[in-house]
DNA sequence: AAAGACGACAACCGCCAGACC
DNA sequence: GGGTCTGGCGGTTGTCGTCTT
């Protein structure tokens, strides 16, 4: 320990002696211009837990879904934070399933005490990231699945659940941006289109890549993905309130399958590369909630957050006294 | 005020895959 | 086909600032 303590005070006394490779890793981690500097917002990290969920510790992908954001970053605000957060919640952070009591007793840095944890046990309460979606899941991890595994019968997915796994596919409008699932198919749903009935297989695209970035995108960037995730958000609360008020979620049919990429990858699509188009066509799913003040962090996700909580409103409740 | 604990985060390490020769 | 190089990735470590005792 001494030894390598002495091997970085020597480096710091000559500066760090770098490789290539290192070099890159400073550029990629800490300085590329469009790295998004500041604390994670509420939205942000309810969507690293659900993309974690979803993913697990794969966090070049989860960052790809949060631009400015990068692997290294997310991965450390797991470790430090996140994965306590969920433990705190009784949620197992490997699993996103409810810790058993014991479970929780065993987790050294769990304070919960059991009272609480038994209430929102046996009242079922699911987790923010519930793992209702998952459990009905058939992926397997490298995205090379048969399309019958592949296939998710919603019909079983619990009540409460609100952000099922199709939210990842938050789609771009038509309106010049990529749609498949979630929007079109809402859109078939609530104007009726006789000759597109919902469709229940829903193709994915190639999950986006941030190194796709250019200069240009990067200035854009979060108004760019402010649109693509409030359009998703919208999508999703919509899909969401009508399940509720109907009190299932796609009930006729309820079966998605994958497009020959056959990848989870693709599952998370928030398009981001649309920006160009975007930025020409108003993004008509503004529903005019003032942005967040944080307007660096928690602007991006600002509805996503509000459908989370409204959403969730009633069930959270308890977990809000814990 | 000092020492230890803790949290945040940059950096490092090792492995793997693809490109290239 | 085999060796080397390079980039990407996830896990882990080290450092430093802050908090607590």
């Amino acid at each position: 320990m001494h030894g390598q303590k002495d091997l970085n005070l020597e480096k710091r006394s000559k500066g760090l002696q770098r490789c290539g490779k290192s070099c890159r890793l400073r550029w990629i981690n800490y300085l590329r211009p469009d790295l998004k500097r500041g604390m994670f917002s509420q939205e942000e990290e309810d969507l690293i837990i659900m993309l974690h969920e979803a993913l697990g510790n794969r966090w070049a992908q989860i960052a790809s879904q949060l631009p400015g954001r990068t692997d290294n970053e997310i991965k450390n605000f797991w470790h430090s934070y996140l994965k306590k957060k969920l433990i705190k919640q009784g949620v197992d952070p490997s699993t996103h399933k409810p810790m058993t009591e014991t479970q929780v007793k065993d987790e050294k840095d769990c304070s919960i005490d059991s009272t609480s944890l038994h209430i929102f046990q046996t009242n079922g309460l699911p987790n923010l990231a519930t793992s209702a979606r998952m459990d009905h899941l058939n992926i397997i991890d490298e995205g090379n699945v048969a399309i019958e595994d592949a296939k998710v019968n919603f019909s079983s997915k619990q009540v409460y659940d609100p952000l099922f796994l199709s939210e990842f596919q938050a789609n771009i409008h038509p309106n010049g941006y990529h749609s498949n699932f979630p929007y079109y198919h809402l859109q078939n749903r609530i104007e009726g289109d006789s000759l597109n009935p919902i469709n229940p297989f829903c193709g994915f695209n190639s999950m986006p890549n941030l190194t796709d970035f250019d200069q240009k995108n990067v200035m854009d960037r979060d108004h760019c993905c402010d649109s693509s995730c409030s359009s998703m958000s919208k999508n999703v609360m919509n899909e969401a309130k009508e399940s509720s008020s109907n009190n299932s979620i796609i009930e006729n049919g309820g079966i998605f399958a994958w497009n020959e990429e056959n990848k989870l990858d693709s599952v998370f699509n928030f398009q981001f590369s649309g920006i160009q188009i975007e930025e020409k066509k108003p993004n008509i799913f503004q529903n005019g909630h003032q942005q967040n003040i944080d307007d660096q962090s928690s602007g991006d996700f600002s509805n996503y957050s509000m459908m989370f909580q409204e959403l969730t409103e009633t069930n959270h409740h308890d977990f809000q006294q814990i």
